[in-house]
DNA sequence: CGATCCCGCCACATT
DNA sequence: AATGTGGCGGGATCG
């Protein structure tokens, strides 16, 4: 009832409106429960029974509100409690009316009188759901504390969480700044964009044989390392927060990433210890009980709020294990451009929501909030985290056994990094956490980043599938993804959002990015950015691609289900393959641009076919898919006959059609320490190019290729293979040719002992290209354009033959590697025992690292030092 | 007894 | 230094 009347009366300055409120809950309550002898006595007395009541009473002389709201405790409970608690609080009530009780112990709100799902929903009541535009409605949190009755703490725990939804901006200190609902939807929208790259697949997974793993992942203890280095560039959230501070880290931003699970969910339904698990990214590994009692303690304070605002609800799930407390997604799930949010209500589409945030970070707040503004700062800061984390828990480390579940875990670590950091490059840099994205309606990049999680099928070592990446929504891939993460036991995993696909113990490994499309039409984008690229890439995409993108428009997810089906279906055929087990990415290169002309060879382009056909025909360079598709069939057949026909992976990998949608997704290639590098892997990003690497630009500057080092500990189960074609790396380096060398040196190196190596099979095939071309670091043309030749060539013939790039790469490798072995990958692993950290040189051609270092010591070295430091500490 | 989660200490950030 | 923020987890309460 309050609501209501709130609501409506809530009018802008919920202070003074305040009064009114309190004045008809008053009513309201001694009707309701005229049993309660409480409320009577409430009302009937002010007096303070707490010695601060004196100075309520003080301040409520200055405002009435205040003064009943000091009651509230005794008030509040049994308004607030309105139904449900209501009845509940009778019930006590009523035993205490029986009088022996005293007041206090009536009075005294039970707990769930105080709970801060109640408190929120005083908190809400105060202000307008769907203020006017105009109104601009400033909260105090000191007055708003003082009237509900709770010490300040409370409210920020709202607040925060509020403010994680663009509810309401942090303007100043002590002050907020209420927005409402209007832009919810648009917040949400965001949100579950980020949150199907960043969860689309773990969800599934979880949703499927989650559980154990979760559990698992919790349960040991497991500790990572390694994931801290990762965690350092990787994850966006906390560690850059480390910089940011502290701040940024929790509530907030576990905020969104819970709602973002929801919304990535196809269930919608999520259980808190999944959640609790998803959402420690830091150390998933690690983690132990009490870190992930702690997180699940948080999210029950998030979900107070959130069901608070009727997003979520409470739910059991009933499981293997027995019953789990869950919480089911209530809110809207569709963000057709904009709109509002669910309720009805009037259709709005406010601009201003865009408008407000603007670029903002997240928490941009309406006024001058710069101060928060800066938590948000990501990696660009790259600080290291120690200094304000607290607990962080950087354990040290220790060895992990763990299994399916560590892979997991890191697996999504990996996919965390790179997707993010393949997202930051894009945008601004300064964005950093998860939402940031959110807030840039306009910003292209923006749009890049909510391309939905690329689901990638994992594949097995063995079974050299590709997989399209994109999947678009965890949805579609769901179904896939049972079959894909199956394959093993854990080795293969699916990357969550990653476009990458993992293989087991293989010695290297592609993963693809679902740039396919983009690729391609990319050609030459040039523009380096990567922005730019998504843009093109969404661009490209027609039908599926567009719904990423905010666009109102299209988006709609169903149809990459679709594809996925189809895709599926190919896969089992692709799977088959070679020993190697590289896996194509998809070439990424443009294709259809240049080089090849209309044959389908590209990968680029089977891979669209796949994932995309279905859906986007329409695209108009993909033309050429037709013949794509018939490559892919025949590519499919090829593959899947070579090896492990019965691979789980089949399935999954069509899902990506996200990828498509994707503009670029990372791909990465993995390669496998074994020999030289022992612990650490680097992951070479493909496409990603320019900008974006940024990862490895960062870290390795001069290195033409980006690569990304990881300690082998955390990828040990699964070796990423990056995908090489892509151009960056080529591009980075300023040779050309010494670019392509190097690379293969490189990855020859280091992979040499054991593994085969691939690497680049852009390089390798184009190398030409690379010099040249090369001036031009980033372009991405060129590399596409090398791509494509080859593939045109290589495939020309063969197009049937892979579908993908992978073809190529089987050959490459033999070439290089002559013994290497193929896959068997997982029991290989990595020896992450040696571990030792080589230093460049030992890696791969000395030379190569040489010009690298001495340009960027800097970096190196720091990358070194994590290697080190991963590599030691693991054992 | 497990699920919830209130409460408030206290570290870190901002003034 | 004072005050604002908010991580965190002990331990009370609920079911």
């Amino acid at each position: 009832e309050n609501i209501f009347d709130r609501s409506r009366m809530a009018p802008k300055t919920p202070i003074k409106n305040e009064p009114v409120d309190l004045s008809k809950q008053k009513g309201c309550t001694p009707e309701r429960n005229p049993i309660t002898p409480v409320k009577l006595v409430d009302r009937p007395q002010p007096d303070p029974w707490t010695p601060t009541a004196n100075l309520k009473m003080l301040v409520s002389a200055a405002s009435p509100d205040m003064r009943d709201r000091e009651k509230k405790k005794e008030l509040f409970r049994p308004v607030e409690n309105s139904e449900q608690s209501d009845t509940s609080d009778l019930l006590q009530y009523d035993i205490v009316d029986d009088t022996t009780v005293d007041e206090f112990e009536k009075q005294r709100p039970s707990r769930k009188q105080k709970s801060l799902g109640l408190l929120c929903q005083k908190f809400l009541a105060r202000y307008p759901s769907y203020p006017l535009s105009t109104e601009k409605t400033t909260i105090s949190l000191d007055e708003v504390a003082s009237i509900l009755g709770v010490e300040r703490r409370r409210i920020y725990d709202i607040v925060n969480v509020l403010e994680s939804l663009h509810l309401v901006s942090r303007v100043a200190k002590n002050q907020y700044c209420w927005h409402g609902r209007h832009n919810l939807s648009q917040t949400l929208k965001t949100l579950q964009e980020a949150g199907e790259l960043q969860y689309g697949e773990l969800m599934t997974i979880f949703q499927h044989k989650e559980q154990d793993l979760e559990y698992k992942f919790v349960e040991r203890k497991k500790e990572t390392i390694p994931d801290s280095q990762f965690r350092d560039f990787s994850e966006p959230d906390c560690t850059s927060a480390s910089a940011n501070s502290r701040k940024d880290k929790s509530l907030r931003i576990m905020s969104q990433k819970f709602v973002m699970l929801f919304l990535a969910s196809k269930t919608k339904i999520v259980t808190l210890d999944i959640a609790a698990k998803i959402l420690i990214e830091d150390a998933q590994d690690t983690v132990d009980h009490s870190k992930f009692k702690t997180k699940v303690r948080r999210l029950y304070d998030i979900a107070n709020v959130l069901t608070s605002l009727g997003l979520i609800k409470k739910v059991h799930v009933t499981e293997e294990r027995g019953r789990k407390p869950a919480f089911k997604w209530i809110g809207p799930v569709e963000f057709p451009g904009k709109t509002d949010e669910l309720r009805g209500h009037s259709p709005t589409s406010d601009p201003l929501p865009g408008a407000q945030r603007g670029a903002c970070a997240p928490y941009e707040t309406c006024a001058s909030g710069k101060q928060r503004f800066t938590r948000h700062a990501s990696f660009n800061s790259a600080q290291p985290c120690e200094g304000t984390r607290r607990k962080v828990t950087s354990e040290p480390n220790s060895p992990r056994h763990e299994r399916q579940d560590e892979y997991c875990s890191k697996m999504i670590n990996l996919a965390a990094v790179c997707r993010q950091k393949t997202e930051e490059d894009t945008r601004n840099p300064s964005v950093t956490s998860p939402l940031s994205l959110l807030p840039v309606p306009g910003d292209s990049e923006f749009c890049v980043n909510p391309l939905p999680p690329a689901i990638f099928p994992v594949v097995q070592a063995d079974v050299p599938s590709f997989s399209l990446p994109n999947s678009i929504s965890s949805q579609a891939l769901q179904p896939s993804m049972p079959a894909a993460s199956k394959t093993e036991n854990g080795k293969a995993t699916l990357l969550p959002n990653q476009p990458f696909l993992c293989f087991p113990s293989s010695s290297f490994f592609m993963l693809c990015g679902g740039l396919q499309e983009n690729n391609l039409r990319e050609t030459l984008p040039t523009t380096g950015d990567v922005g730019s690229r998504s843009a093109e890439a969404q661009a490209a995409v027609p039908p599926a691609a567009c719904q990423k993108r905010s666009s109102h428009k299209c988006a709609s997810p169903s149809a990459p289900a679709d594809d996925e089906e189809p895709a599926a279906k190919k896969q089992t055929m692709e799977q088959g393959d070679v020993p190697l087990s590289l896996v194509v990415p998809k070439p990424f290169e443009s294709p259809k641009a240049e080089s090849t002309p209309g044959s389908g060879c590209t990968s680029a382009e089977h891979l669209e076919a796949f994932h995309l056909d279905l859906s986007s025909p329409a695209a108009p360079e993909t033309a050429d898919k037709e013949s794509t598709k018939s490559l892919d069939s025949q590519e499919q057949e090829k593959w899947s006959p070579s090896k492990d026909p019965g691979e789980p992976s089949s399935e999954k990998e069509h899902i990506s059609k996200e990828n498509a949608n994707q503009p670029f997704l990372p791909q990465y290639l993995y390669v496998r320490p074994t020999a030289g590098l022992g612990s650490f892997n680097f992951l070479f990003s493909a496409n990603q190019a320019p900008g974006p690497i940024s990862l490895a630009a960062s870290q390795l500057p001069s290195l033409s290729v980006p690569c990304v080092v990881v300690p082998s500990a955390a990828l040990a189960s699964f070796p990423l293979v990056c995908s090489p074609t892509v151009t960056s790396p080529l591009s980075l380096v300023p040779d050309g040719s010494f670019s392509a060398a190097a690379s293969m040196n490189f990855s020859m190196s280091s992979l040499a002992s054991t593994t085969p190596v691939f690497i680049g099979t852009t390089t390798v095939v184009t190398p030409k290209v690379s010099p040249t071309p090369s001036v031009d670091p980033q372009q991405p043309a060129h590399p596409a354009l090398h791509l494509s030749p080859m593939l045109a060539r290589s495939c020309g013939t063969v197009k049937l033959e892979s579908p993908m790039c992978m073809g190529h790469p089987v050959t490459l490798l033999k070439l290089q590697q002559p013994s290497s072995t193929p896959l068997t990958p997982k029991s290989i692993r990595p020896a992450r025992h040696e571990a030792f950290f080589k230093t460049p040189g030992s890696l791969g051609d000395p030379v190569a690292w040489k010009k690298n270092e001495g340009n960027q010591t800097r970096n190196a070295s720091s990358v070194q030092r994590r290697l080190e430091i991963s590599s030691t500490s693991p054992d």
